[in-house]
DNA sequence: TGCCTTAATTAACCTAGGTTAATTCTTTCC
DNA sequence: GGAAAGAATTAACCTAGGTTAATTAAGGCA
């Protein structure tokens, strides 16, 4: 898989969005990362401000508190952007890092710099506004499923979400996904069964 | 307060942000609603296909469980735009209401209508890409500060957050803002005083 | 001023989920 | 195939926060 393939596909992915972007302007190099499963592509605390796509693969972005336990915010499968929003914009330390589930091939553009060069093209401006539409809305809705279901409820919902993850990933990721532990999973996993 | 002066504050929010709009193809009449304290702007499960600004006042953001349980998303001081960008780009019916804390003054314009006229202008896109970045950025640092922190972090957070707002709603509100009920609110602020 | 309503506190009890640890069940890999 | 490492289950116990309810403190407002 060549630079230049990647890169095409990166392009057609926004153009599928249904604007007209005119690549010609942008000069940016990207870089190329291969990462395999259970690797991650950096880690939170680090600097991020590149805009990823991954090209192949499933990815999870992890964060981890103080205390050492890890939360999954989402789970991200191919071929879609990713990266941290925040970390792209404010130039801050990310809050989460990402991590492979399965060998993915990721691409990278730094951020500002590409941003400078496609942001006089208005169909590129109407895709990005599209891009972040959809991953606030996603972030809405997992929030109100946070605050308003119990455990047992997001977790059904998972599986009918993701029915494809559910038995590819360890459950421990997928309790990690619903913000509890894997012991507190197994339970409910149980509790099902027997009800 | 007449309706052009409220669409000028309008503008000139958007002014600010720094990049060059031209408001003349914008035909969009405006709704004004002015909301008393207590009231609602729209109730969780209304169409809100608008694009509102909190030209004076504040609200916050609720949602409440199929269990009756209210959970405050956010507070929102004006200037500000605010609404459900969920609700207006997908149309589909809003996860959350808005409340006025106190007395507010808001406008309106229909979504649709209004992208429809303003897309074509590449400044009022970066202005819109500006603000999508701005309250994802809000949403992704709330929801790590969810995961990481415990509900006492979390209150001395809000308190060191919004000094302003600490003395002025009640504590109900801050609890539901936490997460927590008021009854455990309280049970904090106690073990802080003897602490 | 005092009444009425709402907000906040406190106490007693309950529950979902966390923690630790022991026990099985799977992978993986030599 | 078997050892070692990692996943999942189960059990016993713990804790933060929920629930209910009784008590006190504060705001409106007639």
């Amino acid at each position: 898989m060549d630079s230049q393939q990647l890169q095409d596909s990166f392009q057609a992915y926004f153009n599928d969005m249904g604007h007209k972007i005119d690549w010609s302007k942008l000069t940016q190099p990207i870089d190329i990362h291969p990462i395999k499963k259970g690797d991650y592509l950096f880690q939170q605390g680090e600097c991020a401000e590149r805009l990823y796509f991954l090209h192949t693969g499933l990815v999870r972005y992890v964060s981890v508190s103080e205390a050492g336990k890890e939360f999954t915010q989402t789970f991200a499968k191919s071929p879609r952007i990713i990266g941290s929003t925040r970390a792209m914009v404010t130039q801050s330390p990310v809050l989460f890092g990402i991590q492979a589930v399965e060998d993915s091939m990721i691409i990278s553009y730094h951020w500002q710099a590409f941003f400078q060069e496609m942001r006089h093209d208005r169909g590129f401006l109407e895709c990005y506004c599209h891009f972040l539409e959809q991953v606030f809305i996603i972030k809405e809705e997992r929030e109100s499923a946070f605050v308003k279901d119990s455990a047992e409820k997001r977790y059904l919902d998972f599986c009918a979400d993701f029915p494809e993850l559910k038995n590819k990933i360890p459950q421990q990721q997928i309790a990690s996904y619903l913000g509890i532990t894997a012991v507190a999973l197994s339970r409910i996993r149980q509790r099902l069964k027997r009800g």
